[in-house]
DNA sequence: GGCAATTACATCGCATGCGATTAGATCGTA
DNA sequence: TACGATCTAATCGCATGCGATGTAATTGCC
């Protein structure tokens, strides 16, 4: 019998962890942290850095508004971070002259030098999970749908 | 031209962030929470004490070990959870009789009693991606096959 | 039986995420 | 041009994740 000829409580009454897309989900994007780890210990970064860097790396240089926007992060989650980053000398932090408000960020050169390495990462990622990559595309695509079907609701 | 035709450092060299699986899965992980978090709250549960409870919801009665195991989340991570849902009084945590290692860990009539409104929660993530039942479906086995893969590379 | 190795859980420290709040800059409008 | 509303970061508190380490119980091998 097919899903679609149940109620939602009938769904519900059969709930499983290993049914849960969340689930999926959390567990899967943990497992892909644990994959890069090492690759990030031998750059000095974390993962929410790294993704910082991948923006700075693709940009130059950006804004904690747009970085916000674009990592779907809030500013009390970026301020400490990047402040780690500019202690590490990856990147640097001032106002911007136009509007004071904004918080300009950009890549030092010490930063730009990682991006080499960095970039390779995802490659290597997708290869170890034994997927095409264009299945691999294909499902971030589809994760990245959902995501923003499910923030545009949200908003 | 197809990816399939550029060597990894040619892939690595057009690496975006908004290419990359890693992030698609971590960022849809937490649009997911954000969307759960109105009902968890009612519930006083955090995510990650959610899909403990959803673990007990389904086996009644587990260990820290198999609920380790399950939820492919450390003893470190769990022990102060699993303290917390005792002190809320969802779960009760007891040395098993047989092996003094294992630590027992069930549910009581309390937390069980949330179950039903727990349930439900999935159902209308599910509902509110856009995506038809048997997408999401088939979305969380690729994501669980891939997770399961990149795990067993690690072990 | 004795004892080193293993196992299971707990503790500590550090780095996120995020709700709530605050402070300062800019905008919009009377 | 005042001035309240809005916008942007930063600060604080709490709850994860997880590496490193500690401790107690059990196992395995002689």
């Amino acid at each position: 019998m097919s899903v679609n000829n149940l109620s939602p409580e009938e769904i519900a009454e059969q709930m499983t962890l290993d049914h849960m897309i969340c689930f999926a989900a959390y567990s899967a994007s943990q497992a892909m942290n644990r994959f890069y780890r090492p690759i990030l210990d031998e750059m000095g970064l974390t993962y929410p850095q790294f993704i910082v860097m991948m923006v700075l790396w693709e940009e130059g240089q950006t804004t904690m508004k747009a970085l916000s926007d674009r990592l779907m992060l809030e500013s009390n989650t970026l301020t400490p971070l990047l402040k780690k980053l500019e202690a590490a000398g990856l990147v640097t932090r001032a106002r911007n002259k136009d509007d004071e408000r904004l918080l300009d960020i950009a890549a030092t050169e010490k930063g730009m030098a990682l991006k080499r390495r960095g970039c390779m990462a995802p490659v290597e990622l997708a290869a170890a999970t034994g997927e095409t990559l264009e299945g691999v595309i294909e499902l971030q695509q589809r994760l990245a749908n959902l995501r923003n079907r499910l923030n545009a609701k949200a908003s």
